[in-house]
RNA sequence: GGGAGCUUAGCUCAGCUGGUUUAGAGCAUCUGCCUUACAAGCAGAGGGUCGGGGGUUCGAACCCCUCAGCUCCCACCA
């Protein structure tokens, strides 16, 4: 009898197994002459700790890296972090400010000494978080974005980049972040619906009388005035012009004139242009090139002064003239008070519009035009669009090839330099006399500025490097290269060393959909650029994990549950359950915490079929019973089918269904039926045939469940046989798929019929378990349901008759096979004459249906023969039931 | 404004080329059981006119049209 606690308990076993798959260098891999399988994973904020989004991810990537490596391939998954420049300055600057510190008092040399502090003491918290999980990542090639290689690949892109044409500088117009005080990419903007207010101006005609305060306002239509709306009255301070439809009417009498604008007087000209509708508002657009992409465009087409009136973190500038220095939400509410003050403000209305706000700070994006880095996209897109077009890289699910081919039909250039200190510091050096020069090194640049300016004199004092950080992502788009071979990345030149050759193209990528664009769609441009193909043949793309109301789950809504607090309640093994049960890709994941609980259950099934097996020995002496035999048979055919069907689950990244598919083969086929049949006697043991069987296809289970659940594999594994130190279940080899006779399959679902129909009955009779029964059948049984009645259903004798007999009976069918119970007294004539009456009712009504359709000449001929003979045979079998079902009625009326 | 997708049992979802589907699964629910591996369990049961309407077809959850609702992505309407 087993000493084992009836209940698993995961958290000692955990530590365990991942300590000797440690030990043991499970988790390691280099190049051999295997296949390759390589993931890498999508590098987690450096200070950042799990969430929930990271669960699901790396759940999925440790279950493709442990299936991967179990079919015989040389699995790799590459772990490591993102520098995460813009979130991390700015977690360093809250700390900073925090203590006191503004980071405009430090120097940058001071600030980033600062940022390393923080990043050594919170960085790898999340590497170590993975562990917990049972992440088999290749620690050892453990990556960083700005560790001192990879700095040097990104600086190498730039300046490759840069020779080729394909970087330049120059003055745009960028979403400018005024918390963070940087320049931002468009992919960093979320836009977002706010409840605003629609102002209306007045903008007197140059030359007309002004107004004289808020008792002289003119009305609406007044000659001297035109009306402008505007949700940004703040703005009115860089207005330039005032732009029309040529083909309004209203205006025409504006043509050539000039108008005043409102408190500071600034006389701008009124302008023509279609893109002006004339429909909204009034018709009247006040044009403001610094400070909108849109008048931007005009202020181009019509040559016209870009006031710029904001400074960098957002108050209003000198430029503007008037609420200098203060901030531009402040100056909104301010001038409508003041507007109307003047009689200048026509009216307000409510309204929605979308604002930019940034991704990290959330700050309002305020349009600025700003000199900044840019990467020439168009040329970069062309083969990584090809790419996923031709299907050389698959998406899944495939609707997003669909936005991925919108997004790079119509890429724009990208904005790369960020005015942030914390990240890869643009290589670029100005000239005493301007100019500048672009190079990997001071050293290098001082070399091409002497050549330059032909002034061998120049020292290195004299050049002045770019300030300006790279976006995060202009690092981490080389990640699939860099983390194999540094040196490869922007140089053209460079051989790629032995892992970039093995590993190269990787085989799978488990992302978010919210960073394809970001991320995935530029990495395979690198990849491109750089590595001679495209970086991963498959991309995964998982949902977003929500909570019960349907809501993402987030820090600042607070609604999202503690990974490493989950896994220390329930198991790593529980949780990554949870977080597969219910996740096809792509599909969010509505999260609960009942899910885990699930996971656990199943945890604590295998568990306790563990301490059933564990307590048997084989005996010698026991010659197989015929049940036990059959239920080894039919479950070795069961075996093989769910192997194929896995298999082909995983092909397709069913990974949800695969795991289903273990799940029910566990729970419900092995251990309700199979064990079931072969569990001896109390106190006995099996023979040793099946002891063997039973053993051999536990361990088969355990292998096909191990990517799935690690742990709980893993120490059942070791516990079932002798092992070597160092053997682990995390390096045995999948079941492969065989051959197998489904007509095992379809005769034992005949038996499980039998004995469901016997156990109804007895429920329906309140017969208990430990009365036995006999079963009479009229038509024929497949072996395996004479063999298992008797363990099953407690049936003592089963008996084949011509024509049934006894008087008092339950009765069922099994397809055409009459059976019978006898019960004697136990037997209500007029329960069963209705059931059966049901019963009779619902296959003459299907009788008819197929009649109907054999009949229908036009079925008969244009449905392909097999169809035909499908309804045919439906048509047979329902006939044969009905019979059977009226010889069991007649039976009846005669008792 | 443009595009993509979704709507099947109380919940989350399968249903792949229209016919082996007489619509399935897991969870939840209900009923009966502390049966000697497991009550975190066992046995049994109920639950759906496949969002509405129309069409194509011998045949529709599946194809087409239309209406309604939901979600996501992209976009410069002040």
């Amino acid at each position: 009898m087993s000493t084992l606690a009836p209940v698993y308990s995961p958290v000692a076993i955990e530590e365990k197994w991942y300590a000797y798959w440690m030990k043991h260098g499970l988790f390691r891999s280099k190049p051999d002459d295997r296949e390759p399988y390589a993931i890498v994973i999508p590098p987690p904020n450096v200070t950042g700790v799990l969430h929930m989004g990271h669960m699901l991810n790396n759940t999925i990537q440790d279950v493709l890296v442990r299936r991967a490596r179990m079919l015989g391939k040389n699995a790799c998954w590459v772990p490591g972090t993102d520098h995460a420049s813009i979130a991390t300055e700015a977690k360093v600057v809250e700390k900073l400010a925090a203590e006191g510190v503004k980071k405009t008092d430090l120097t940058r040399e001071a600030f980033l000494e600062h940022a390393w502090e923080w990043t050594r003491r919170h960085g790898g918290i999340i590497l170590e978080q993975l562990k917990r999980l049972g992440a088999s990542c290749d620690w050892e090639r453990t990556g960083f974005t700005m560790s001192p290689d990879y700095s040097r690949s990104v600086i190498r892109a730039f300046v490759d980049l840069y020779r080729q044409g394909k970087i330049y500088r120059g003055v745009r117009m960028v979403n400018w972040d005024p918390q963070a005080q940087t320049a931002l990419s468009d992919e960093e903007v979320v836009y977002r619906e706010q409840q605003g207010k629609l102002y209306y101006l007045r903008y007197r005609v140059s030359g007309a009388p002004a107004a004289e305060g808020a008792g002289a306002a003119p009305p609406a239509s007044h000659p001297d005035y035109i009306v402008v709306a505007t949700t940004r009255p703040e703005t009115i301070f860089g207005d330039t012009a005032v732009c029309v439809n040529p083909r309004d009417e209203r205006y025409r009498r504006l043509k050539g004139k000039t108008l005043i604008v409102p408190l500071i007087n600034r006389e701008v000209p009124v302008v023509e242009d279609e893109y002006v509708d004339p429909e909204f508002g009034t018709g009247c657009l006040k044009v403001t090139p610094a400070h909108d992409v849109n008048d931007y465009r005009l202020g181009e087409k019509f040559g016209l002064e870009a006031v710029d009136i904001f400074n960098d973190d957002g108050t209003l500038s000198e430029k503007a003239q008037l609420y200098v220095g203060q901030d531009r939400f402040e100056v909104r509410r301010q001038l409508e008070h003041d507007l109307a003050a003047a009689g200048l403000l026509e009216k307000v209305e409510d309204y929605v519009n979308k604002v930019g706000f940034s991704e990290r700070t959330n700050a309002a994006i305020e349009p600025k035009l700003s000199l900044q880095w840019f990467v020439r996209m168009a040329e970069l897109a062309e083969p990584a669009l090809a790419a996923v077009v031709d299907d050389d890289v698959l998406i899944f699910p495939p609707k997003f090839k669909n936005t991925y081919r919108h997004w790079m039909e119509n890429i724009k250039d990208w904005c790369i330099s960020r005015q942030l200190w914390w990240g890869h510091r643009i290589p670029a050096w100005y000239l005493p006399q301007g100019g500048v020069v672009v190079a990997e090194t001071p050293e290098e640049a001082l070399a091409a500025a002497k050549e330059k300016t032909k002034n061998p004199n120049l020292s290195l004092a004299d050049l002045r490097q770019d300030e300006d950080c790279l976006d995060t992502w202009f690092s981490s788009w080389l990640w699939p290269i860099a983390v194999f071979d540094p040196n490869v990345a922007g140089n053209p030149e460079a051989d790629p060393n032995k892992d970039l050759q093995y590993y190269y193209p990787t085989a799978d990528l488990v992302t978010a959909p919210e960073i394809l664009f970001f991320w995935v769609a530029r990495m395979i441009m690198a990849g491109y650029e750089w590595a001679g193909g495209y970086p991963f043949r498959n991309v995964y793309l998982t949902g977003i994990v929500r909570d019960r109301m349907g809501r993402k789950m987030s820090k600042s809504l607070g609604n999202s549950p503690d990974p490493i607090a989950l896994i220390e309640k329930y198991g790593a093994d529980s949780v990554r359950l949870g977080m597969l049960l219910t996740s096809p890709a792509g599909n969010d994941l509505p999260f609960n915490e009942t899910l885990c609980e699930q996971g656990r259950n199943f945890c604590n099934k295998i568990w306790n079929v563990f301490r059933l097996i564990k307590g048997w020995e084989p005996s010698n002496s026991e010659p197989q019973p015929e049940h036990a035999r059959i239920a080894v048979e039919w479950f070795a055919a069961l075996l093989c089918k769910t192997v194929q069907s896995v298999a082909d689950d995983f092909d397709k990244y069913r990974l949800s269904e695969a795991l289903m598919e273990l799940y029910k083969l566990y729970w419900d086929e092995f251990s309700g039926w199979y064990l079931e049949i072969i569990k001896p006697q109390q106190g006995r043991h099996p023979d040793k045939k099946t002891y063997a069987a039973t053993l051999s296809i536990f361990d088969a289970m355990l292998r096909l469940l191990h990517p799935f659940m690690p742990f709980i594999t893993e120490e059942l594994w070791q516990n079932l046989a002798e092992r070597r130190e160092g053997e682990s279940l995390m390096a045995a080899l999948q079941p492969f798929a065989q051959e197998f006779d489904r007509d095992v399959l379809t005769s034992f679902e005949r038996a499980k019929q039998v004995v469901s129909g016997i156990r109804s009955i007895r429920k329906e009779k309140g017969i208990p378990g430990r009365e036995p029964l006999t079963l009479l059948f009229r038509g024929s049984l497949p072996p395996a349901a004479v063999a298992i009645v008797g363990k099953l259903a407690n049936v003592e004798q089963v008996t084949g008759v011509a024509e049934n007999t006894e008087p008092l009976c339950a009765s069922f069918l099994v397809d055409t096979t009459e059976l019978y119970v006898p019960l004697g007294s136990l037997v209500n004539v007029e329960e069963e004459r209705q059931k059966l009456e049901a019963e009779l009712a619902h296959f003459r009504k299907f009788l008819r249906s197929v009649q109907a359709k054999l009949s229908n000449e036009k079925f008969v001929s244009s449905a392909p023969e097999s169809i035909v003979a499908i309804e045919r045979k439906k048509q047979r079998d329902a006939e044969a039931k009905i019979a059977s079902l009226e010889e069991l009625m007649n039976k009846l009326k005669t008792n």
